[in-house]
DNA sequence: CGCGTCCTTGACACCAGTCAAGCGTTGTGG
DNA sequence: CCACAACGCTTGACTGGTGTCAAGGACGCG
């Protein structure tokens, strides 16, 4: 632990993780990446469990996650939550505020986590001049809606198991994407309330599939770190097909 | 039944749906209007049950529902479908190929529909030369999305009954926005099988569902039409809140 | 009239939620 | 240095919601 700060297993990228993240979906310049680079320079620290915005609110600023994990999410009445989506390094939170007006939903830090917040004139004129840069944005935005619709696939019609095995195949490919993972482990500082929260479980079924995936050899988590000893054996099991994150190089098999 | 062809309770609008949708979304100009107008010239009639796109593809024209009721879904290796949304009158089918390439789920028909095949070139000429129609396709892309993220956060955190109930209240407003609804009945052409792989359970429990909520007195389903006696009660009962459609000139209460 | 499709119903099993208690680890303060 | 609290994980017992199987009925169509 002596290079937290340094270490990819925590969530902190070496590089750019938006850089990164966005030459999975479109060819960058050397000029895009300077102007991707200038954009995410100045960052904030926030502390885990912080909501950074609420839904209703009608933010002036894009917040992009550079550090730590977030996620979207939203409350019901009776107090129940659903989590929506996993934001890692290279995530925009809210970039759709821009045409919606308000945000459907919320946004919370689940662990430590360095925002960047890039003002609205920012994204307005990147879409005027940087057209390869926008296309990538566009990219992005049709890609978490391909998530969407995966997470739905799985929580009407996978085994509690398949789902769980599902995501985890998902994060592991997400988080190799922007150089956060190794081949066969990664970072992930997740309890089982918040899984249990985005598979729409109960945190006691939550706990009882994850010892079921550990009996079958599929994975190990504990302390906040993944491991998939055999990543073709988990995809498998999941039927998992990276097809849906649509990265143009592929960074996991399958 | 005599004007079959023109009544609006059948899912074919008297006027062009995809305009009365998108102005919904942005102010539109009366050249705007034109332009959209010539793109949806060129009809063509499909049967019910029939594939549009398939997973995989890659179209080179982009598909707009004018008339009808199709749907995008996602068959798992051991037969299980999940249909991901309900396509209604000025929907599009697979504007995002143009970016991501290629499909991650399949389209089909629900009803007999009335589509409109758009070439890219069109969608890259207005993308081009028309900024307020390239908002509002955003503006309808990113409605998609929080339609997702509200299906996900019913079939993680609803009851059945609540989330059928929910599912109700959104098409009867989606179907008034596009002029296709009286205030509270609407023509909706699904067999409780379609219904149960929308919201994740089983044709039988599908069923108990639908007579739960009609036992309330919150609903009537019967030969495609289906009735709100009291459109407040069901959103009170659904906590049904149209934010997320994001609609400008609102429709519906609540 | 007969067939197919869809809706309905009952019986039954079981998966999954709830409640509640206990355990381990971490961090804090006396 | 130890006691204690807080938190997250684990476990058992029990209940009930939901899936499955299977049969019958209503309706439309050829």
């Amino acid at each position: 632990m002596a290079d937290f700060a340094s270490s990819p297993s925590c969530l902190r990228p070496a590089s750019n993780p938006l850089i990164l993240k966005l030459e999975h979906g479109a060819a960058l310049s050397a000029a895009d990446k300077v102007t991707l680079e200038e954009l995410c320079a100045r960052t904030r620290e926030v502390e885990a469990r912080q909501d950074l915005i609420q839904e209703g609110e009608r933010p002036e600023v894009v917040h992009l996650v550079m550090s730590g994990l977030a996620c979207r999410y939203k409350v019901l009445p009776d107090g129940k939550r659903q989590i929506l989506a996993f934001l890692i390094p290279g995530d925009f939170c809210d970039l759709h505020v821009a045409i919606l007006g308000f945000m459907d939903h919320s946004i919370c830090t689940l662990s430590r986590c360095t925002m960047v917040a890039i003002s609205s004139e920012s994204i307005a004129e990147l879409t005027l001049n940087h057209p390869r840069i926008t296309r990538a944005l566009w990219w992005a935005t049709l890609v978490d809606e391909g998530i969407l619709r995966e997470w739905l696939t799985g929580m009407g019609q996978r085994s509690s198991e398949a789902q769980t095995a599902h995501l985890f195949c998902e994060l592991l490919v997400r988080l190799q994407a922007v150089g956060l993972a190794e081949p066969n482990s990664c970072y992930l500082p997740l309890t089982q309330n918040e899984l249990a929260d985005a598979l729409g479980i109960s945190p006691v079924h939550m706990n009882r599939t994850l010892q079921q995936l550990r009996a079958d050899g599929l994975i190990t988590l504990a302390k906040g770190v993944l491991t998939v000893p055999d990543v073709a054996r988990l995809q498998a099991f999941a039927h998992f097909n990276s097809n849906y994150l649509h990265l143009l190089r592929r960074t996991g098999q399958a």
